[in-house]
DNA sequence: TTATTTTGTTTTACTTCTCTAACTTTATAC
DNA sequence: GTATAAAGTTAGAGAAGTAAAACAAAATAA
């Protein structure tokens, strides 16, 4: 069984090769917040144990091995994301630091329990895939808000970042997911967009805010 | 803050004072399973931080500000039984290995809410009270069902050992709390008591059973 | 009350995870 | 295409938590 310790590095490894494909030791330092001296060991730790290929000076991968223990508990994080704001009230802005201690409970009934009740769903509450038993993750063909052009109708259906200052200020923006937006026009000197949704009907959101919202085209 | 491992020090030693009066360093070290020495050198750590009263070759003692912080330690570990049973559908049989885990979240707020969504509940699923959010307990006065004699007639509100199998044995005697017995007659040989309760007219328990079963006379 | 057993402590050492400092390899810039 | 910078590794060390071995104190039993 991994320790605590290793379950983070397998979790960052994975979520850092999907947002960059490629993950460098200093990636994976900095994204822990662990040295890089300590990291090149840990990682010939997990090499030990199947889970990470290592070689020096290389790139930094998971096995398939390492790739289901991590998205089993990346699993275990959204199903409690997804707990905490379906079952307990929590808004989604509150729920990740819970998560990241939730995510390491041993206890497969209790996960069971927890996707029984939410109806097995398919994603947490930031739109990200939920990967099921066997650590087999599906990802939705999303496009960037920014990647769009006036004109278009989409719908919000995940967040990037999940940091609370950004959930917060989409929050005040009555930004959630599920909501159709119609993308008025494109300012071509910054790229902000102005956008329509529900009752705002000439919102105005910086680059860096529709880099950040993932959408689809509404058919 | 306390690392998970001085938690569980100082949960024990609350949990065994209250047991037994008088804790050794070897009753400490045989409940979690730990070496004397260790025991002893975290009681030197423990003693360094204000929580325990230490001497050599004398019984363990937690200080004032010990047992507030061993009291919202058991605080959480007793909301989450009460959760995992009455909000996710666990028996009180289950509940136990998951808690031990959970009480160790950092989390003022989701503890909160499990509180609030319970409805601020006094006693968890083995009717051991809840401490409140300042680390006060206050113990209902409970008499043992081996206390009782012929014609008692009480109510079962609390249970001493929470291990599985004790509470399997009363699930498979449809024992569980709020449930009033008659005590029909009491066995002198060995102290077996014969009960009536719900449905069952004379189901034997045996002195060792009855020990571990805590009721208040019926009014 | 003295001998023996039990309990508790001290010392040393191991494991896991972390760091700093020094060195090496790879990448970048001129 | 070397010089410099950035990234990565090696080596040594420290904190937290654990145990084994050796010793000391206290309790118990003869």
């Amino acid at each position: 069984m991994n320790s605590l310790v290793e379950e983070n590095y397998l979790k960052a490894l994975f979520n850092l090769s999907i947002e960059s494909g490629q993950v460098n030791v200093n990636d994976l330092s900095q994204r822990l917040d662990i040295k890089m001296p300590t990291v090149t060991s840990m990682m010939k730790k997990l090499a030990g144990k199947g889970l990470v290929h290592y070689e020096s000076y290389k790139p930094l991968r998971l096995t398939e091995q390492g790739k289901i223990e991590a998205a089993l508990i990346i699993r275990k994080h959204r199903l409690t994301e997804m707990f905490l704001v379906e079952k307990m009230g929590f808004g989604w802005e509150q729920v990740h630091d819970i998560a990241e201690q939730i995510e390491h409970i041993h206890s497969d009934l209790f996960f069971a329990k927890m996707d029984e009740l939410l109806g097995f769903p398919k994603s947490d509450p930031h739109g990200s895939p939920i990967p099921d038993r066997n650590g087999n993750v599906t990802w939705k063909e999303f496009k960037k808000l920014s990647d769009c052009k006036a004109g278009d109708r989409v719908r919000l259906e995940a967040v990037i970042n999940t940091s609370e200052e950004f959930l917060k200020f989409l929050n005040n923006r009555a930004l959630s997911l599920g909501l159709e937006v119609l993308v008025v026009s494109v300012e071509p000197f910054d790229r902000s967009m102005v956008v329509k949704y529900a009752k705002r009907t000439a919102e105005t959101l910086s680059h860096t805010v529709c880099e950040r919202l993932l959408v689809v085209e509404k058919a």
